[in-house]
DNA sequence: CTGTATCCAAGGAGATACTG
DNA sequence: CAGTATCTCCTTGGATACAG
Protein backbone atom coordinates (compact mmCIF):
# COMPACT_ATOMS: atom_id res chain seq x y z
CA UNK A 1 0.00 0.00 0.00
CA UNK A 2 2.88 1.96 0.33
CA UNK A 3 3.12 4.62 -2.89
CA UNK A 4 6.94 4.72 -2.27
CA UNK A 5 8.87 2.52 -4.71
CA UNK A 6 12.55 3.00 -4.09
CA UNK A 7 13.32 -0.34 -4.67
CA UNK A 8 16.55 0.82 -3.25
CA UNK A 9 17.60 -3.17 -2.70
CA UNK A 10 21.09 -2.72 -4.33
CA UNK A 11 21.21 -5.07 -7.48
CA UNK A 12 20.23 -8.33 -6.23
CA UNK A 13 19.36 -9.81 -9.09
CA UNK A 14 19.48 -7.54 -11.91
CA UNK A 15 16.62 -6.07 -10.85
CA UNK A 16 14.55 -8.88 -10.08
CA UNK A 17 13.99 -7.90 -6.25
CA UNK A 18 12.43 -4.52 -7.18
CA UNK A 19 9.70 -5.99 -9.62
CA UNK A 20 8.62 -8.49 -6.73
CA UNK A 21 9.02 -5.57 -4.09
CA UNK A 22 6.55 -3.69 -6.59
CA UNK A 23 4.50 -6.69 -6.34
CA UNK A 24 4.14 -7.22 -3.03
CA UNK A 25 3.92 -3.58 -2.21
CA UNK A 26 -0.17 -3.65 -4.00
CA UNK A 27 -0.82 -6.64 -1.38
CA UNK A 28 0.90 -5.28 1.48
CA UNK A 29 -1.31 -4.04 4.09
CA UNK A 30 -3.28 -5.79 6.61
CA UNK A 31 -6.60 -5.65 4.30
CA UNK A 32 -5.44 -5.91 0.85
CA UNK A 33 -5.40 -9.82 0.69
CA UNK A 34 -9.32 -9.35 2.39
CA UNK A 35 -10.15 -6.95 -0.37
CA UNK A 36 -8.70 -8.85 -3.24
CA UNK A 37 -10.33 -12.23 -2.37
CA UNK A 38 -13.87 -10.57 -2.15
CA UNK A 39 -13.99 -7.94 -4.84
CA UNK A 40 -12.61 -11.30 -6.67
CA UNK A 41 -15.30 -13.06 -6.68
CA UNK A 42 -17.49 -10.13 -8.27
CA UNK A 43 -18.87 -6.48 -7.33
CA UNK A 44 -19.39 -5.61 -3.35
CA UNK A 45 -20.76 -3.30 -1.79
CA UNK A 46 -18.34 -1.04 1.02
CA UNK A 47 -20.38 -2.11 4.26
CA UNK A 48 -20.32 -6.07 2.76
CA UNK A 49 -16.59 -5.43 2.59
CA UNK A 50 -17.32 -3.90 6.11
CA UNK A 51 -18.59 -7.08 7.34
CA UNK A 52 -16.60 -9.25 5.61
CA UNK A 53 -13.37 -7.91 6.90
CA UNK A 54 -14.41 -8.34 10.52
CA UNK A 55 -12.08 -6.12 12.42
CA UNK A 56 -11.16 -3.40 9.79
CA UNK A 57 -11.82 0.03 10.21
CA UNK A 58 -13.94 2.41 7.72
CA UNK A 59 -10.34 4.68 7.20
CA UNK A 60 -8.48 1.69 6.81
CA UNK A 61 -10.86 -0.20 4.34
CA UNK A 62 -11.10 3.12 2.16
CA UNK A 63 -7.54 3.95 2.29
CA UNK A 64 -7.54 0.20 1.13
CA UNK A 65 -9.74 0.44 -1.56
CA UNK A 66 -8.28 3.69 -2.52
CA UNK A 67 -4.98 2.17 -3.06
CA UNK A 68 -6.29 -0.82 -5.05
CA UNK A 69 -8.00 1.60 -7.35
CA UNK A 70 -5.39 3.76 -8.02
CA UNK A 71 -3.26 0.79 -8.97
CA UNK A 72 -6.18 -0.43 -11.19
CA UNK A 73 -6.57 -3.42 -9.96
CA UNK A 74 -10.22 -2.25 -8.68
CA UNK A 75 -12.90 -0.32 -10.25
CA UNK A 76 -14.99 1.40 -8.21
CA UNK A 77 -18.71 2.03 -9.41
CA UNK A 78 -21.28 4.65 -7.81
CA UNK A 79 -24.90 4.69 -8.11
CA UNK A 80 -26.38 8.21 -7.61
CA UNK A 81 -28.90 6.77 -5.21
CA UNK A 82 -30.06 7.85 -1.67
CA UNK A 83 -29.04 6.41 0.20
CA UNK A 84 -25.44 5.83 -2.49
CA UNK A 85 -24.94 2.99 -3.53
CA UNK A 86 -20.88 1.77 -3.96
CA UNK A 87 -19.84 -1.64 -5.63
CA UNK A 88 -15.86 -2.61 -5.89
CA UNK A 89 -14.85 -4.89 -8.12
CA UNK A 90 -11.60 -6.65 -9.36
CA UNK A 91 -10.07 -6.35 -12.59
CA UNK A 92 -8.92 -8.82 -14.83
CA UNK A 93 -4.68 -7.55 -14.21
CA UNK A 94 -5.96 -8.29 -10.01
CA UNK A 95 -7.63 -11.77 -10.95
CA UNK A 96 -4.10 -12.88 -12.25
CA UNK A 97 -2.33 -11.34 -9.50
CA UNK A 98 -4.98 -13.27 -7.18
CA UNK A 99 -3.85 -16.73 -9.06
CA UNK A 100 -0.33 -16.46 -8.85
CA UNK A 101 -1.25 -15.70 -4.77
CA UNK A 102 -2.60 -18.83 -4.54
CA UNK A 103 0.43 -20.44 -5.47
CA UNK A 104 2.15 -19.15 -1.98
CA UNK A 105 -1.33 -19.99 -0.33
CA UNK A 106 -0.53 -23.84 -1.47
CA UNK A 107 3.23 -23.36 -0.25
CA UNK A 108 2.40 -21.79 3.60
CA UNK A 109 0.14 -24.68 3.69
CA UNK A 110 2.11 -27.44 3.09
CA UNK A 111 5.08 -25.66 4.99
CA UNK A 112 3.01 -24.72 8.20
CA UNK A 113 4.75 -27.20 10.41
CA UNK A 114 8.44 -27.34 9.03
CA UNK A 115 8.04 -23.38 9.74
CA UNK A 116 6.17 -24.25 13.28
CA UNK A 117 9.16 -26.85 14.01
CA UNK A 118 11.23 -24.42 13.32
CA UNK A 119 10.58 -22.01 15.61
CA UNK A 120 10.14 -23.72 18.60
CA UNK A 121 13.62 -25.16 18.05
CA UNK A 122 14.98 -22.09 17.42
CA UNK A 123 12.90 -20.44 20.11
CA UNK A 124 14.53 -23.51 22.54
CA UNK A 125 17.92 -23.03 21.36
CA UNK A 126 17.26 -19.80 22.84
CA UNK B 1 9.13 -10.28 9.89
CA UNK B 2 6.05 -9.54 12.15
CA UNK B 3 6.24 -12.25 14.74
CA UNK B 4 2.30 -11.79 15.01
CA UNK B 5 0.12 -13.75 13.00
CA UNK B 6 -3.23 -12.93 14.66
CA UNK B 7 -4.99 -13.34 11.02
CA UNK B 8 -7.73 -11.57 11.60
CA UNK B 9 -9.13 -11.30 8.50
CA UNK B 10 -12.68 -12.36 9.08
CA UNK B 11 -13.54 -15.83 7.50
CA UNK B 12 -12.66 -14.41 4.33
CA UNK B 13 -12.30 -17.63 1.66
CA UNK B 14 -12.47 -19.84 4.76
CA UNK B 15 -9.26 -19.11 5.58
CA UNK B 16 -7.09 -18.75 2.71
CA UNK B 17 -6.42 -14.99 3.57
CA UNK B 18 -5.03 -16.32 6.45
CA UNK B 19 -2.26 -18.52 4.66
CA UNK B 20 -1.66 -16.77 1.96
CA UNK B 21 -0.58 -13.61 5.06
CA UNK B 22 0.95 -16.30 6.71
CA UNK B 23 3.31 -16.59 3.50
CA UNK B 24 3.58 -12.83 2.35
CA UNK B 25 4.49 -12.17 6.12
CA UNK B 26 8.25 -14.11 5.80
CA UNK B 27 8.98 -11.58 2.90
CA UNK B 28 7.61 -8.84 4.46
CA UNK B 29 10.06 -6.29 5.53
CA UNK B 30 12.29 -3.92 3.13
CA UNK B 31 15.10 -6.71 2.83
CA UNK B 32 13.83 -9.95 3.05
CA UNK B 33 13.45 -10.58 -0.23
CA UNK B 34 17.27 -9.46 -1.28
CA UNK B 35 18.41 -11.99 1.27
CA UNK B 36 16.38 -15.07 0.11
CA UNK B 37 17.72 -14.18 -3.52
CA UNK B 38 21.67 -13.73 -1.87
CA UNK B 39 21.07 -16.96 0.09
CA UNK B 40 19.38 -19.11 -2.75
CA UNK B 41 22.42 -18.90 -5.00
CA UNK B 42 24.55 -20.17 -2.20
CA UNK B 43 26.29 -19.87 1.10
CA UNK B 44 27.07 -16.12 1.46
CA UNK B 45 28.75 -14.07 4.63
CA UNK B 46 27.46 -11.04 6.67
CA UNK B 47 29.70 -8.63 5.07
CA UNK B 48 29.32 -9.67 1.34
CA UNK B 49 25.20 -9.72 2.25
CA UNK B 50 25.59 -5.71 3.50
CA UNK B 51 27.50 -5.19 0.39
CA UNK B 52 25.08 -6.46 -2.01
CA UNK B 53 21.71 -4.92 0.13
CA UNK B 54 23.07 -1.25 -0.27
CA UNK B 55 22.13 0.70 2.24
CA UNK B 56 20.85 -1.67 4.65
CA UNK B 57 22.03 -1.10 8.46
CA UNK B 58 23.75 -3.76 10.23
CA UNK B 59 20.91 -3.75 12.78
CA UNK B 60 18.20 -4.44 10.09
CA UNK B 61 20.04 -6.89 8.12
CA UNK B 62 20.38 -8.80 11.61
CA UNK B 63 17.01 -8.61 12.45
CA UNK B 64 16.55 -9.79 8.90
CA UNK B 65 18.12 -13.01 8.96
CA UNK B 66 17.34 -13.76 12.57
CA UNK B 67 13.89 -14.13 11.18
CA UNK B 68 13.92 -15.57 8.63
CA UNK B 69 16.27 -18.51 9.97
CA UNK B 70 13.83 -18.61 13.04
CA UNK B 71 11.49 -19.38 10.57
CA UNK B 72 13.72 -22.08 9.05
CA UNK B 73 14.68 -20.17 5.69
CA UNK B 74 17.60 -19.90 5.93
CA UNK B 75 20.83 -21.92 7.76
CA UNK B 76 23.39 -20.38 9.81
CA UNK B 77 27.20 -21.62 9.95
CA UNK B 78 29.27 -20.44 12.45
CA UNK B 79 33.38 -21.56 11.37
CA UNK B 80 35.01 -20.51 14.57
CA UNK B 81 38.11 -18.70 13.24
CA UNK B 82 39.20 -15.58 14.12
CA UNK B 83 38.11 -13.54 12.71
CA UNK B 84 34.83 -14.97 12.97
CA UNK B 85 33.51 -16.52 10.02
CA UNK B 86 29.60 -16.67 9.26
CA UNK B 87 27.48 -18.02 6.50
CA UNK B 88 24.12 -18.03 5.45
CA UNK B 89 22.25 -20.04 2.66
CA UNK B 90 18.80 -20.45 1.85
CA UNK B 91 17.12 -23.92 2.37
CA UNK B 92 15.24 -25.68 0.41
CA UNK B 93 12.05 -24.51 1.57
CA UNK B 94 13.11 -21.15 1.16
CA UNK B 95 14.10 -22.07 -2.24
CA UNK B 96 10.43 -23.14 -3.19
CA UNK B 97 9.35 -20.23 -1.21
CA UNK B 98 11.20 -18.16 -4.21
CA UNK B 99 9.77 -20.26 -7.26
CA UNK B 100 6.33 -18.80 -5.90
CA UNK B 101 7.65 -15.24 -5.85
CA UNK B 102 8.68 -15.31 -9.77
CA UNK B 103 5.39 -15.97 -10.56
CA UNK B 104 4.50 -12.50 -8.87
CA UNK B 105 7.82 -11.27 -10.41
CA UNK B 106 6.52 -12.08 -14.21
CA UNK B 107 3.03 -10.53 -13.35
CA UNK B 108 4.65 -7.53 -11.87
CA UNK B 109 6.94 -7.12 -15.38
CA UNK B 110 4.35 -7.64 -17.69
CA UNK B 111 1.89 -5.37 -15.58
CA UNK B 112 4.11 -2.55 -14.86
CA UNK B 113 2.54 -0.15 -17.80
CA UNK B 114 -0.82 -1.20 -16.93
CA UNK B 115 -0.15 0.30 -13.25
CA UNK B 116 1.90 3.24 -14.39
CA UNK B 117 -1.19 4.54 -16.90
CA UNK B 118 -3.75 3.51 -14.00
CA UNK B 119 -1.73 5.84 -11.35
CA UNK B 120 -1.59 8.61 -13.54
CA UNK B 121 -5.43 8.36 -14.52
CA UNK B 122 -6.14 8.30 -10.94
CA UNK B 123 -4.08 10.73 -9.79
CA UNK B 124 -5.07 13.10 -13.02
CA UNK B 125 -8.76 12.95 -12.06
CA UNK B 126 -7.87 13.96 -8.20
C1' DC C 1 -24.85 4.25 3.29
C1' DT C 2 -20.32 5.76 2.27
C1' DG C 3 -17.23 8.04 3.42
C1' DT C 4 -13.68 12.24 5.63
C1' DA C 5 -11.01 14.43 9.49
C1' DT C 6 -8.30 14.10 13.78
C1' DC C 7 -5.78 12.28 17.18
C1' DC C 8 -3.00 8.65 19.12
C1' DA C 9 -0.34 4.23 19.81
C1' DA C 10 2.73 0.56 18.19
C1' DG C 11 6.10 -1.22 15.38
C1' DG C 12 9.48 -0.84 11.46
C1' DA C 13 13.64 1.12 10.24
C1' DG C 14 17.91 4.41 10.21
C1' DA C 15 22.10 6.40 12.63
C1' DT C 16 25.52 5.77 15.69
C1' DA C 17 28.54 3.83 19.04
C1' DC C 18 30.37 -0.13 21.28
C1' DT C 19 32.14 -5.42 21.69
C1' DG C 20 33.89 -10.52 21.53
C1' DC D 1 34.33 -9.84 11.06
C1' DA D 2 29.95 -10.08 12.84
C1' DG D 3 27.32 -8.54 15.49
C1' DT D 4 24.58 -5.81 20.00
C1' DA D 5 22.65 -1.58 22.32
C1' DT D 6 20.31 2.89 22.18
C1' DC D 7 17.98 6.57 20.55
C1' DT D 8 14.91 8.60 17.44
C1' DC D 9 12.01 9.23 13.35
C1' DC D 10 8.40 7.82 10.36
C1' DT D 11 4.74 5.01 8.72
C1' DT D 12 0.86 2.03 9.54
C1' DG D 13 -3.21 1.27 11.68
C1' DG D 14 -6.97 1.85 15.32
C1' DA D 15 -10.64 4.90 17.70
C1' DT D 16 -13.73 8.30 17.37
C1' DA D 17 -16.50 11.95 15.69
C1' DC D 18 -18.57 14.26 11.92
C1' DA D 19 -20.76 14.92 6.95
C1' DG D 20 -22.94 14.48 2.11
Amino acid sequence: MSQRNECVTGDVGGGEACSLMEALGRVSGKWSIGVLMETTRGPVRFTELERALSGVSRRMLTLTLRGLERDGLLVRTVYPTVPPRVEYVATEMARELYDHLLGLTEWAERHRADIARARDAYDNAT
